[in-house]
DNA sequence: ACCTGAACACCGTTCAAGT
DNA sequence: ACCTGAACACCGTTCAAGT
């Protein structure tokens, strides 16, 4: 009756990443410390090191985790019936990466700080080059194709204009705005507008309105390239 | 005869963020400790509490700093002559402050990680919105328009497919485009086309290329919902 | 008013020691 | 083979003490 054996499930690399993706999603990824990490798998700290290099390695392998989530989410998209269907799989498949990221908030970020794209999303690339390919992209198009849609091709757009969840007095809002009118006119307007569009909770802007109409401007913009044959300006 | 008093400037809060602008463009900012920076300033790490209230403060200082030096930089850029001329000005001032990021390599990532936008910004997208409207954009297109342009329209991307300064064997090269051809055939070919192309320096590509292609297509695409008369599509 | 040195609470990581 | 405790070199920051 080894009962007590049971009790603790053995330490893995898998089982060590899974607690980390866990960890940053539910306090943040600057919670996620070797120390914490530990605690959280009942274990020491420095017991880590025997199921990871690093913590370098543990950032890399639970964006990498994230990758692979968004490559299994994208691949349940129906393909295309006809080659012009390029553009609404292509806009289907990045938002089906954006709900996933929308899981894990911290992966953007850590993302784009790493050295290298995680080996999982070739596969995701992949996809896509082939979906344009397919609708008539040329390769050299279909590569600009991906630098212009840039982290907004894996479903996310760090956010400038943040939330301020604008705690401000009503009043002390109306005030600034007037100060601010004098210098910047356009700016205030805009504010104006913002805040009393009734689309958007108050004091904010609809993230997810945005990112489509960003995306839409895009895809429209190279179903125009590919259809007038777009070709590198030759250059002197 | 007060020469010893003269040796060393005093330290005022000016001095300590330009200390720390330059710090984090030689040495990057992950060198930028409060200890390196008083070494910098010939005094101790402590004595820098007297002039900035902490490690947060002067972050948001020097982005505070590097988007100062873009305002001023753009505001040497010669308004339209017509209203047909929000274009190639509004290309030209994005292009301005991206040389102007070019300097400050660690600023982008820093300027994503703030809270809130820096005040310098204000005057920016003040800048910009005008534009805009004077060319004949309704204050609403011209919200969408800023997030559509989202960190492009401040002069950068984070690029995810970053430079891999292949220093790979050629051969060795060869046999990886081989073996990935099989499960993904599209990305060898994309890959094969960048290591060839002749514009590119060799195994990577042009980043001021590509950004230029996309702020095209997103400038243009926007043009085109401005002809259009875009308006907000109505909601159930 | 400004600067200093010692100290504190945190990091990631190494290493010798345990089982 | 896996885990532990103590230790090290680094952070940002506090605080009492100096001038």
């Amino acid at each position: 009756m080894e009962v007590a054996k049971k009790t603790r499930a053995p330490l893995t690399r898998e089982r060590v990443l899974r607690a980390a993706v866990d960890l940053a999603d539910e306090r943040g990824i600057d919670a996620l410390t070797m120390r914490a990490l530990g605690q959280e798998l009942g274990v020491e700290a420095m017991s880590l090191y025997n199921h990871v290099k690093n913590k370098a390695d543990i950032l890399n392998g639970i964006v990498d985790a994230v990758c692979g989530e968004i490559v299994a989410a994208v691949d349940e998209v129906d393909p295309p019936e006809e080659p012009a269907g390029w553009k609404p799989v292509l806009r289907t498949r990045i938002l089906t990466a954006r709900e996933v990221l929308l899981r894990h908030r911290w992966a953007p970020a850590l993302l784009e700080s790493l050295a290298d794209i995680p080996p999982s999303l070739i596969a995701y690339y992949d996809g896509q080059i082939g979906l344009m390919r397919e609708g008539g992209f040329s390769l050299d198009l279909a590569h600009h194709a991906l630098h212009a849609l840039g982290s907004r091709g894996l479903g996310f757009t760090q956010e400038l204009f943040v939330q301020e969840d604008s705690e401000v007095d009503p009043t002390v809002m109306a005030m600034m705005l007037q100060q601010m009118a004098g210098r910047y006119p356009h700016m205030a307007d805009m504010m104006k507008i913002v805040a009393h569009d009734p689309e958007s909770t108050l004091g904010g802007c609809d993230d997810q309105f945005e990112f489509e109409f960003g995306l839409d401007v895009i895809l429209d913009g190279l179903d125009r390239l590919r259809e007038a044959n777009w070709q590198l300006p030759a250059h002197s």
